[in-house]
DNA sequence: GTCTATATTTCGATAGAC
DNA sequence: GTCTATCGAAATATAGAC
């Protein structure tokens, strides 16, 4: 975020998905046309359709940079850990990235159902990104219920925090929030001392 | 949960919401066309139009539902709390609820980008709503960020949950999860007893 | 690489019969 | 209340010149 504006040459194609990016996240990918990315970029419409071969590889595009961020991310662990502890160490190592990438991330979450009709027809090696070994171990009976739900609590946990970030507080600096989330996390991943709090209620 | 089929007679109108809604959180409101909707209902699509102006309708009646659900639900609590122990008392009273309008909520979650659209034109009196209030405590500079922080994390979690209830764990009984989930809330919003972890490494 | 048309399709919405 | 038929708008995509 500290975007020096001397990028050497961006392409345009490249320009067409920031472009994309900023607008599929303000209005979703079905609300915004074509005509809308053209006119941002100042030339017209089918000049896009030289870029990309459809509005959908647009979206796919969009999709590739999310599972290389996620490719980078991920591969100094091999899969995806079922401890606390190792959920803790991931997490707090991926963060700062996240941060970095937000917008990117808060596309795909807004835009998660456009994305979901695309991963029907590409799921053939798309289980080797973050989100599919995120899915398989919260579906994994062989780690306990209460695990499984602190895990998804620290995801939920960033992903707050990233909205957060991005309606807002846009004026926090990206790190002091970054800190505050990792103690968060802390206290839903690293078990509590002996010191027990009273016994929670049962519900009805 | 516990629906007994026995509906005594659920209008046509309530039909139509209902299958929207589930068409809405599968493919999203842009991509959900009015056919689709009628061929469920067995019926054709312009008999939708009897009961409905139009499309949008459709997504403001279902926006009503959640409104309602979230007026029932706040109306205990005049304000949304600043303080961590309130806001895990309000949390801890209406996550039943939510878990029990989880369909509901996951559909406004997933389809945020068209909803946005018509807030636009309807932020009349639509700031005692519970969204609403929640944005106003999170925005409000006078409650510590860290406690902000807190309280978006909690609500994080919750989401992660019923997320993770609809996707992946359809079989495990929701107060079971609402349970896992109060717990962890209690982690992330009950201050810690005196014994301090160590000290948080600086990023960067 | 970008332009000006234009083709094609999909979908929301309406008209009017039953 | 539901139907068939159709309109009109919008947006994706293409053709072909420059």
């Amino acid at each position: 975020m500290v975007a020096t504006d001397a990028e050497p040459e961006q392409s345009t194609r490249d320009r067409i998905l920031d472009i994309a990016m900023d607008l599929f996240i303000e209005q979703g990918f079905d609300k915004t046309s074509l005509r809308e990315i053209a006119d941002q970029l100042g030339f017209s419409k089918a000049a896009i359709y030289y870029h990309f071969q459809s509005k959908d590889e647009i979206l796919l595009a969009l999709h590739m940079r999310l599972h290389e961020f996620g490719r980078r991310a991920m591969e100094r662990f091999g899969e995806a850990p079922a401890t606390l502890e190792a959920w803790a160490m991931l997490l707090d190592g991926v963060i700062d990235e996240i941060f970095e990438n937000r917008r990117l991330i808060l596309m795909h979450q807004r835009n998660a159902a456009a994305f979901r009709l695309h991963h029907a027809d590409e799921h053939d090696e798309a289980n080797q990104d973050m989100e599919e070994q995120f899915r398989r171990v919260f579906s994994d009976p062989a780690v306990p219920l209460r695990d499984r739900v602190r895990m998804v609590a620290a995801v939920g946990t960033i992903m707050g925090g990233l909205v957060l970030s991005g309606d807002l507080l846009k004026d926090v600096p990206s790190e002091e929030l970054a800190d505050l989330i990792r103690d968060a996390i802390g206290d839903l991943l690293v078990s509590r001392p002996a010191t027990r709090r009273s016994p929670r209620r049962r519900s009805r």
